[in-house]
DNA sequence: CAGGAAAGGTCAAATAAAGTCAAAGGGGAA
DNA sequence: TTCCCCTTTGACTTTATTTGACCTTTCCTG
């Protein structure tokens, strides 16, 4: 049985997505009411499934005429992304592992990784995750 | 004579066998309460015999309207792609960890590529190359 | 302007699950 | 029989949910 926080959370991502503008905005306790339950539940329910991380952004004030906003974050467009191919991928390899930052396991591991096989994509969208895998693992080495 | 947690087994693969989606859920103490054993034989079975392995992915929640849901991997049908959350990739890299298939330096690594904001694509697509990476982690460790 | 009413926010306690891990138990192969 | 590996258990840990008492902010009215 899914509890009530999910409850909850489904209710408001319909709304979301019935809306035209992505938002929804509520009054916690109306909310609270049609739910039975404490206006605290609504406040644990955007602190753990409206996130930033999630997508989401919530803006509220309190007093008279209060409300809660959420809003759904419209993914940035991808069109313009940078990208590596798998030979440019393992040339990097080899030069972190030639230069001592990765072990020859590592290494191994990486590049079976980043092969065209694993990244089952179209072209674009591969490289472009190639490269954000890439830009990661220089990221580590350089921290 | 067969074991309770083949007994168990065999009763968990029937109810996946009757879905029509391949998963089924579960509630842990339900079913140990069934089976009449402690609620920790039901993770040692999931531990077992229902490993990524085994073509079986598992995914859990803790405290109130807690669950274990267990799903079986279908490899070959193209609109209904397997994929595997952030989540229980952490937890197969952490149990490689534990069990010395992987370094801590690769284990790091790993949960460093198989993150969402590195796998910047949607959902669905996400989580099918998170499996198909970890796929290929898993099978460089038996190789 | 003061004060009350009408919101929403915070936090910790109570409760409900699942996870971990080490130790004990048991059964089959050598 | 003995040993090893797989099972089984239970004490302890971690995480998630739900509620309620109390706090803060904002608006409105006299």
């Amino acid at each position: 049985m899914r509890s009530l926080a999910d409850r909850i959370e489904s209710y408001l991502k319909v709304l979301i997505e019935r809306s035209d503008n992505a938002e929804v905005e509520i009054q916690r306790v109306e909310l609270a009411e049609t739910f039975r339950c404490a206006p605290s539940q609504i406040t644990y329910v955007l602190g753990t499934r409206f996130t930033l991380d999630e997508g989401f952004v919530t803006e509220s004030k309190r007093g008279g005429r209060g409300f809660i906003k959420i809003r759904k974050l419209q993914l940035e467009d991808k069109t313009d992304r940078p990208g590596i191919a798998q030979t440019q991928a393992e040339n990097i390899i080899n030069e972190l592992e030639a230069t001592g930052f990765l072990t020859s396991r590592e290494a191994l591991l990486l590049r079976a990784i980043i092969n065209r096989e694993v990244l089952d994509l179209p072209t674009m969208d591969r490289d472009y995750i190639r490269y954000r895998i890439m830009k990661t693992v220089i990221n580590l080495m350089e921290g």
